[in-house]
RNA sequence: GGGCGGUUAGCUCAGCGGUAGAGCACUGCUUUCACACGGCAGGGGUCGCAGGUUCAAGCCCUGCACCGCCCACCA
């Protein structure tokens, strides 16, 4: 083995090995345990946030299949509407060509050239994270088979009345020119007016004002309201006003809808233009009027002064027109909320259109009722909040876009216009009767990319077919997410998996936190902060990370400023720290927290974590060669230690993947590999397989102790940090008498049950801190650890002595003593520096070696320290209230708190007495 | 307006009602036989603020402050 370890040589090499070798598909008759990946964008490519995910579910994937579940990882990819065809028409308009000059057919086709071309590329980089998926099965949303799907849960919705087509306000986007739901709308704050616009009455005596934020409106307007107990505009009820540059005569009314402390007072009311407006004309029965086209124009119901301006420039015109004719009573600046596009940023309109739609509440009902049962548990548990919130409140789900690609609606109108919904233009005929010479066109529209989202635990698994997949996997059994989807996606499929199967998609929803990066911002292209999970494993150049940063910009004007802050941050570029050190990070981020701070440091510590258990592998392969002849084997203190501190870390490392825990899991694999493993039990070996005169029964002792632990740490480890494992496991198993072909066919390790001894733990707790507390000594007093030291023992018990004994070749090693011998009764103690281990005292002399003021300063710090702990145990002892309340053993444990310190306390200050009298 | 988080060492974060922790960073010593991506030792926190419950409160309750997210929004 090489002295360093390098990533890089080996994770490739083992991911195409296992691949080649079937590892990731499910295997055995075990439990079924399976996830479906969240589908990432088909032509994506993956960054933090997925591999973080990844990182999750291939930890729970291993972790299963360890554990002897039939394990099964469901990889996919998504078409994802919208985003896609965004990507294919940019590149349309680079080389000075519009969709609609291509033609859909054509430009169809284009995208799907344009997902075989990149389309891989996600599954690459998931190879190199090391997910281990089985890419057997791996699906894409608009393969046949989940055309299939959609087409039957559309068909079957329709025909249950829980889909239906209407011409409602939707929210229209119009650069993209097509609806979208609420949940692609991103609503913010902006600075904007608040216009008062006169509206005279039709008979030419006086007016009424009304405020509105939207001037251009005005053309649709069909009625101003007031509110029914407004002194102000009693008895104008029914009165007719003369609507301003139109012509139009609207009414007056009184509506409560109306909010009297709110501006004037009076409310413009334009239903074709305003969802509020168009419920209040609903209900009204006011006529509407769309005054706006496609793409936000004015249209050619408005007046024709005004026809085919931009609604902005529409805007400016009328105000201007507005102020010339004397109506325009005053403008304020007034900050609202103005709702845009989360694909395109542009303002978006409420809009009047025929749309189709999913009948929701029926379908939310039982959705609502399987996590309020218990059949579908969040964790962290308080997320069900947000789930109930939506859920109680929600609307009908437009799911119909204008959009090419995508997954087409089935649905087919005659000459007549009337619809027919099928399975298929034929089956479309079948049912409903209709003669085959009938012209039928298909509907343009394309379903919402969520609807085929919303069905794929089902779709993957092989609904509508009874597939075996589908008997075994579903419910499947967890959910990995981040919370930014639970209505997108999460919500939907709960609703569509009861619905089509009848039972929960999923028995846990297990919600991560969100990556950001090291400031708390969210990484974004245009923040030019991203990081790319891959750089972090290979590493990446200074300049090649900037043109990374820098190359594609919506605003190259950022690039700058992107260039200048990379350059600070990464003066040398990042360094190459392989896939585990990355994965072992994202264990560790995974807090119950929501924002997840991302710093490079922790991997860093992380790859030296990886360096540490390889050069703990290298010295224990080096220490059991060559292999003694076979005979009796005799386990020591240290070796019994060990396996009951690791069978202690199996407990708590399974007891973190249970809880969903992957910090804490981490941090217990952490803390045992380095501070109980490396750094003592590989120390404690030493003297026993190095020293001449130890007997052979042990030394056989701590080879198979050091084999087998390291042998089942790989193995606790593995989950995490698949690579090093198996490239160290492939060594280490052959000698540690464990046959296998890869570590992943190994069982997960579990507690074991006799292994805990808390006897041997306390006598280990001496031995560590006899040890420590001569470190101190040579630490605090500057003593080279090149300096041996002949240290002498005073009022040691007998079983100290005893203690010593045996494990004075462990002590004087790893203390560096050349000696430690008791006094002799009625010997005077040596002027020393000393360290207290209960009664023992552990005295270093101080001949030659020994500052006398370090030395002071040192006892008084420890002195400082002691008095502050005993005057708490004083003062909570002194309460009487303390010793009557309290269980008897924290009362006892109190006591003997108190004791220890008044007694090491004492001991301190004969010490200083007589340093102090060498001054 | 409604809902949900957060506030613990310089930074990033754990923390079970009973002696405040880790990683990184920092200081000193150390390049000898697993590892300098290392070893040994050390410094550093009145746990956002104010009340309350309790023998005992980062931890439970109430209020407040600040930061953040989500949902719904008055034209």
């Amino acid at each position: 083995m090489d002295k360093t370890y390098s990533p890089r040589d080996i994770e490739e090499r083992i991911y195409a090995r296992w691949e080649a070798d079937g590892r990731f598909a499910p295997s055995g008759d075990g439990p079924p345990f399976c996830i479906v990946i969240p589908p990432p964008n088909v032509t994506g490519t993956l960054h933090m946030g997925h591999a973080f995910q990844d990182t999750i579910m291939d930890a729970l994937t291993r972790f299963h299949r360890m554990s002897g579940d039939r394990t099964l990882w469901q990889p996919g990819t998504d078409h994802a509407g919208i985003a896609t065809q965004m990507v294919v028409e940019r590149q349309l308009n680079a080389e000075g060509r519009t969709r609609h000059e291509v033609g859909r057919e054509a430009f169809v086709e284009r995208v799907w050239r344009w997902k075989e071309e990149s389309g891989g590329t996600i599954a690459r980089q998931m190879r190199r994270l090391g997910a281990s998926v089985d890419w057997s099965r791996d699906r894409f949303t608009m393969d046949p088979g989940m055309c299939r799907a959609v087409q039957q849960a559309f068909v079957r919705l329709h025909s249950e009345g829980l889909i239906y087509r209407g011409k409602r306000l939707v929210n229209w986007d119009p650069v993209l020119k097509t609806a979208v739901s609420d949940l692609e709308v991103q609503s913010g704050e902006e600075n904007g007016s608040l216009w008062h616009i006169r509206y005279p009455f039709a008979d030419g005596k006086g007016h009424v004002t009304v405020a509105t934020t939207r001037p251009e409106t005005m053309l649709g307007d069909v009625a101003v309201a007031f509110h029914p107990d407004d002194e102000r505009y009693r008895g104008l009820d029914g009165r007719k006003l003369a609507l301003p540059l139109t012509g139009r005569e609207i009414p007056l009314m009184a509506d409560s809808f109306a909010d009297p402390a709110f501006g004037t007072g009076c409310v413009k009311l334009t239903p074709a233009h305003d969802f509020n407006d168009y419920e209040v004309g609903q209900r009204r029965g006011l006529p509407l009027i769309n005054i706006l086209t496609a793409d936000a124009r004015i249209s050619d119901e408005a007046p024709a002064a005004y026809r085919g301006l931009d609604r902005f420039e529409a805007r400016k015109r009328i105000v201007a027109d507005l102020e010339a004719q004397g109506l325009l009573e005053k403008v304020e600046p007034h900050r609202l909320t103005i709702p845009r596009g989360d694909r395109s940023g542009a303002v978006v309109e409420p809009w009047l259109t025929d749309q189709w739609y999913v009948r929701i509440a029926p379908l939310a009902e039982p959705a609502i009722r399987a996590v309020e049962d218990g059949r579908i548990r969040f964790v962290p548990e308080n997320w069900d909040r947000t789930y109930f919130e939506w859920m109680r409140n929600i609307k009908d789900w437009c799911i119909s876009r204008q959009l090419w690609w995508g997954h087409r609606i089935p649905a087919w109108y005659g000459p007549d216009g009337a619809v027919y919904v099928g399975d298929g233009e034929e089956d479309a005929r079948r049912r409903h009767g209709l003669p085959a010479d009938l012209p039928l066109v298909q509907d343009d529209d394309v379903l919402d990319t969520w609807f085929s989202s919303a069905l794929w635990p089902v779709s993957t698994l092989g609904w509508p077919d009874e597939t075996p997949e589908l008997a075994t996997y579903y419910p499947t059994s967890v959910l990995v997410t981040g919370f930014d989807i639970i209505f997108f996606w999460v919500a939907r499929m709960v609703m569509f998996g009861l619905h089509f199967r009848g039972e929960v998609p999923f028995r846990e929803v297990y919600i991560h936190g969100l990556i950001r990066d090291h400031e708390g911002q969210k990484m974004s292209k245009s923040k030019g902060n991203v990081l790319d999970p891959l750089d972090i494993v290979d590493g990446i150049g200074l300049e090649a990370l900037v043109a990374k940063r820098t190359t594609g910009l919506m605003q190259p004007q950022l690039a700058p400023a992107i260039e200048r802050s990379t350059r600070k941050q990464f003066p040398k570029g990042i360094a190459a720290h392989g896939t585990d050190a990355l994965r072992f990070t994202f264990a560790s981020l995974a807090t119950l927290s929501r924002d997840l701070r991302f710093d490079l440091g922790r991997v860093e510590g992380y790859r030296n974590f990886c360096n540490k258990l390889w050069n703990a592998a290298r010295y224990v392969l080096m220490a059991t060669e060559p292999e003694l002849p076979a005979g009796p084997a005799t386990l020591s203190a240290y070796d019994r230690w060990i396996r009951s501190r690791l069978s202690a870390t199996v407990a708590a490392v399974r007891e973190g993947f249970a809880q969903y825990r992957f910090d804490l899991a981490a941090q217990a694999m952490y803390e045992f590999t380095w501070y109980e493993f490396c750094d003592w039990y590989l120390e404690f070996s030493k003297p026993v397989l190095q020293s001449p005169d130890s007997d052979d029964a042990l030394r056989r002792g701590a080879r198979r102790t050091l084999l087998g632990t390291l042998e089942a740490l790989l193995r606790l480890l593995h989950p995490l940090m698949p690579f090093i494992t198996e490239e160290i496991w492939q060594r280490v198993a052959p000698r540690a008498g464990v046959e296998g072909a890869s570590i992943m066919l190994q069982p997960y390790p579990a507690e074991v049950p006799d292994a805990a001894e808390p006897g041997i733990e306390a006598e280990m707790r001496w031995v560590k801190d006899f040890i420590l507390g001569v470190r101190r000594i040579r630490g605090e007093l500057d003593i080279a650890p090149s300096v041996p030291l002949a240290a002498r023992l005073q009022s040691a018990s007998p079983l100290d002595l005893e203690r010593f004994a045996r494990h004075e070749a462990v002590i004087r090693r790893m203390a560096g003593l050349a000696s430690a011998t008791p006094l002799a009764p009625g010997e005077a103690p040596p002027q020393a520096a000393a360290a207290l281990l209960g009664e023992l005292r552990i005295l270093v002399p101080m001949a030659g070696l020994i500052d006398v003021e370090a030395e002071l300063a040192r006892l008084g710090k420890r002195r400082a320290k002691l008095e502050q702990e005993l005057a708490r145990a004083e003062a909570k002892l002194g309460k009487e209230s303390f010793v009557r309340n309290a269980p008897p053993e924290v009362v006892n444990q109190e006591r003997e708190r108190l004791d220890a310190f008044k007694r090491e306390l004492a001991q301190l200050a004969e010490q200083h007495e007589r340093v102090a009298s060498l001054r």
